[in-house]
DNA sequence: CATTGCCTATCAAGTGGTAGATAGACGTTG
DNA sequence: CAACGTCTATCTACCACTTGATAGGCAATG
C-alpha cells in the first residue's frame, strides 16, 4: 500500500491548520501526531510550501464533493441552501476550528503564492455553488446570483470568525438566524 | 517628554498585527522599525502578551473614538450607518491590512487571554455603536437592534477578510453593495 | 540490487526573554 | 557649588528553544 503515511498527514496538517493556519504548522508535532519523525514527512512533502498547497488542495476538492453531495441529497434548491451554513458550522463544533481558506486568508502575507491560489480556489467553488442554487431557486436574477452568492460566502465567513472569537456555536447560529432575517440568506 | 519610544513601538506594533497577526510580531523587526535594540523594548513593555493586550486596547480605544467622532459629524444616523464600511475599507486599502481584531480572531487560539479580551471588547463597541444607530434610524424594532448590529458587524468582517485573500478592495465594496441590495445594510 | 519509506543527527536562522552595564537628567544634601 | 544617589532609557551580549531543511544511513520489499 503506497503511504497510508501521506493521507496521515495530510488529515493532521488539516486539523492544525484550521486552528492555528499555516504558520501554526510544523513539522515536528506533526509527525508527532502521525507517529513518524520530523524528517520523514519530507519524503512525501518537499517543503512546507508543497505540504500547505496540498492541504489546501485537498480541502476544497473535499468541500467540492460535499456541496454536490449535498445538492444531490437534497433536490430543492432553497431547502439545500438553507443547510449551506451547516458546513462552516461543523468546523466550529470541532473545537472551535475554522474553516481552512478563512484562516489562511487572514495569513494572506505570509502565504506562498501556490497555497495562496488554493485557497482562492475554494472560494471560487464556494461562490460557483451558491450562485448555481440562487439562479436555480429565483431566489434573484439570474445576473445577481454570483455577486448574491460571494455575499452569502463573505457573510458566513465573518459570521465564523465571529464566533470562534468568542468560543460560541450559538453565536454562530444567532448570525445566520439574523442573515436570514435580514434578507441575505433565503428565510 | 516621557517616551516618544513607547508610542512608536505601539503604533509599528499595530501596523505589522494589522498585516501579520498576534504571532507575526517580532522584538527584532519592531525594534528596527522604531529604530531602537530589540531588549529595549522589554522597559517599555515587560513581554510579548503585554504589548499585545496594549496594542489590541488602544485599537479598540482609538476605534471607539472614531465612531464617537463619526456619529457626532453625522448626526443623520441613516447617512452615518451608511459611512460605517468605510472604517473597514481603510485597512484595505494601506496594504491590504485588516481590522487587527479579525485577524486577531483568527489566531483565537494562540492569544494570550487578555489579548483575547481586549480582542472581544472591539466587537462589543462596534455592535453597541451599531445597534444605538440602528435603533435611532428605526431600520429595525428595538429589540432586534443588537442581533442585526451584530450581522452587519460580522458581515464586515467577512467582507474585508475575503477582499484581502484577493488583494482587491473594489471587491469588498462589491460585497458592501450587496449587502445594501440584500437588505442586510440600509440602503 | 534498486526502490521505498523511514530513521538519526545536524544545521542555520530566528524566537522570546534575561543579565548587567552605561550615559545622561534630576533633585537632594553637605 | 559640588558631590551623591537615583531614575530613565537605552545598550551589548547572551541563553534556551523552535523552526524549516539537509545529508546520509538502514532495513524491508519486490
Amino acid at each position: 500500500m503506497s503511504s497510508t503515511s501521506k493521507e496521515a498527514i495530510l488529515a493532521a496538517a488539516k486539523r492544525t491548520a484550521q486552528a492555528h493556519g499555516y504558520n501554526g504548522l510544523n513539522f515536528r508535532d506533526l509527525a508527532d501526531e502521525v507517529g513518524i519523525k520530523a524528517a520523514s514527512i519530507y519524503y512525501h512533502f518537499p517543503s512546507k510550501a508543497d505540504l500547505g498547497t496540498a492541504v489546501a488542495r485537498r480541502y476544497w476538492e473535499d468541500t467540492a464533493a460535499a456541496l454536490e453531495a449535498m445538492s444531490a441529497e437534497t433536490p430543492d434548491p432553497i431547502r439545500c441552501l438553507r443547510r449551506y451554513p451547516d458546513v462552516f458550522r461543523r468546523a466550529l463544533e470541532k473545537d472551535n476550528r475554522m474553516c481552512l481558506c478563512s484562516i489562511m486568508a487572514a495569513e494572506y502575507d505570509d502565504l506562498p503564492d501556490p497555497v495562496k491560489r488554493e485557497v482562492q480556489t475554494f472560494a471560487d467553488i464556494n461562490v460557483a455553488w451558491l450562485s448555481k442554487l440562487l439562479s436555480a431557486a429565483s431566489v434573484v436574477a439570474p445576473e445577481d446570483s454570483e455577486p448574491r452568492g460571494r455575499a452569502i460566502f463573505a457573510a458566513i465567513a465573518g459570521a465564523q470568525l465571529i464566533a470562534r472569537s468568542r468560543s460560541d456555536v450559538s453565536l454562530y447560529d444567532a448570525l445566520i438566524d439574523s442573515y436570514r432575517t435580514a434578507g441575505l440568506l433565503p428565510a
